[in-house]
DNA sequence: TATGAATGAGGTTTCATTCAT
DNA sequence: AATGAATGAAACCTCATTCAT
């Protein structure tokens, strides 16, 4: 949160309560609703109570709406990461910090929408687009794996890192599809059991 | 693939040599490539080498193209995985057959397309459609919690079978986004990976 | 009756049990049901039980089974109102038979989707056709002026005849929008009323 | 005129030098020279000046166009008729004032072609719109029987006053196919024509 | 900044008609 | 005579985008 902020301040991620802020926030719900195709600019216009008109004053084309909310999404995961892994003490807390923070992008209950836009409505930018953000998106990936190539070298996980984080990143992001944050399941425990995957650990040191 | 040959002589699957199945062949590839909402019925006709009028003597709407892609697509995987689970000899190997099954589905070179299109485009389905093809997707999914309970009880897998399954679902769903099948990793041993997710087993029997 | 079947043997009128005749009396029905435009050649030859292509073996085009259904109707309705004028045996009784054969025509069990069709769908006929079915029209109203200048001169009626025989047609026409078979005014009494309105008569001889 | 300026301040009426008048009066043209479904959005969009799709900003559809200019029809025609009635002093007046007025929206120079898609398009109409028009046509017609039934009263006339209604009702719309304004029969002299089916007079109060 | 009417290209779908079988 | 797949023009409608106000 105070993360977040300080990225307001700094100008990386728009204001949330700007007009600018609440069109990128009623765009990567309806995107993620009724997918990138079928939301209209009007749909988007009218869910922000402003005229479809007006959104091209804020932003240069329907396309670019959804590289900004994919951009400061990404923008705000790699910072929230990079914390959360500064934050922890040893190679199997990194490892699980980087999964708990990206379940939490997943399935927490702010980030959730754009998190799974990031995959789903990937084919929906053109060309040039997906290379724009495919840059953001390999410094977040670089962090993962750094992570686990730390881990790899204290022996508490082996095999391909590459083949072990896309194994991951498929789990965790398929939790979209049928975790329940107020289920018997924490996201804490989901976590654990997500690392457990891939660390057949014993101690929980 | 005798297993295919009998669907089609059953009625169960359009026969791809038909212009029926040519149309759903392709459709599967475009709706896959270029998203359902961003392929035309006139790219579609045109890649099967009809006019955009022709498609509507095999299919009521552009949706009903996508609807029997996917139950076509479910009724194949239904039989194949079933046959799969029939032909194994343990719990075990049960177990590693959904896994090398559904990988199949979603990497092998003929079944990509569909089994992706599956996820990616559920969304595009109305929802009186999406409620059709459900009921394909629950006979599918019962068979492999019934492999999994099976392999619970006598101790090869632990902790709850549903989450097992979504997690699983979600690794495998996600190699079609990084797995090349003439690349370093074989599918088997892949799928002897993802076994290795869930079941930290012993003996290879 | 008699009238009918002679004119069927006489080939001016198709057979209704031949192939082409069905076609006709479906198309009767649903051009007026459902309007010429908004009926479709396949709905044509489904409620006939042939396939769309068939059709056009029996009729060159869509507009030529109106054509064809309005031509045969006024030769019809013509040669029956011939033989009811030639029936009746004074000016009264003769202007009496042309308002009840019309509305015999316009209410009548097997005539009124045809007689209704000629003047709800003139306009679908292209002008040429119109030119050709007009000749027809021309015949029949032709009688109609006949019998109301014999009853002016005899004093039965006056007043201009084409005004008398336009307001008749009108008052005649619309009752295909509320008049019943079955309700309590018979057809004969609604032919005496009508008549009422042009002739303000005595004796009812 | 005075009512219809009323009726368009009080937004019961389009303004006709509205985009939305325009196309009002456009369409009702159209639809009657070339019929509802042989008149295309673009027909009316060229006629009016704009693009096809220009027309969805004013009509969610082409029907929707088709029951706006019944419906706003039907509302002057009924505070028409029900003026008329008003200013009429005695029974006999009354009725021959429904009968000018609706001689007058048939016939007259700027309501001819919506009085005459009020009957001719009335197929074209879905079932639902045909249900929502069909408010305003019951109130229309109440307006004429009630003038009938006081005119019963008096003796002026006999009868069954709803057959004396549909006859009356054909008489009058029927003249669209063939009363010519500028010929010798003034309106005026056919409205008493007309009257004279009815109540075979005998003062002309 | 905001509006909202207008654009115009392009989407899905319809349908009379043709023609090889 | 009949079939029914295919045609292809044209229908209605959608929607991102523009622009005068």
């Amino acid at each position: 949160m105070a993360l977040l902020k300080l990225l307001i301040e700094e100008g990386q991620i728009t204001d949330p309560d700007s007009p600018r802020g609440r069109l990128l926030d009623q765009a990567a719900q309806l995107f993620l609703q009724k997918g990138y195709e079928r939301t209209t600019v009007r749909d988007l216009a009218s869910a922000v109570g402003i005229q479809s008109g007006s959104i091209f004053h804020h932003f240069s084309s329907k396309e670019d709406i959804l590289k900004a909310v994919m951009s400061e999404a990404l923008v705000y995961f790699i910072e929230e990461l990079r914390a959360a892994i500064e934050a922890a003490q040893n190679p199997r807390h990194r490892l699980l910090a980087c999964i708990r923070s990206e379940l939490q992008f997943t399935i927490g209950p702010d980030t959730t929408a754009v998190m799974s836009l990031l995959i789903s409505e990937w084919r929906s930018l053109s060309v040039e687009a997906q290379g724009d953000i495919l840059h953001y998106r390999t410094r977040y990936e670089q962090q993962w794996l750094d992570v686990l190539n730390a881990a790899k070298e204290v022996g508490l996980v082996d095999g391909d890192v590459f083949v072990m984080r896309r194994l991951l990143a498929g789990a965790i992001h398929w939790t979209t599809t049928w975790f329940q944050l107020d289920g018997e399941l924490s996201l804490e425990a989901l976590a654990n059991e997500t690392l457990h995957l891939v660390c057949s650990g014993d101690s929980q040191t």
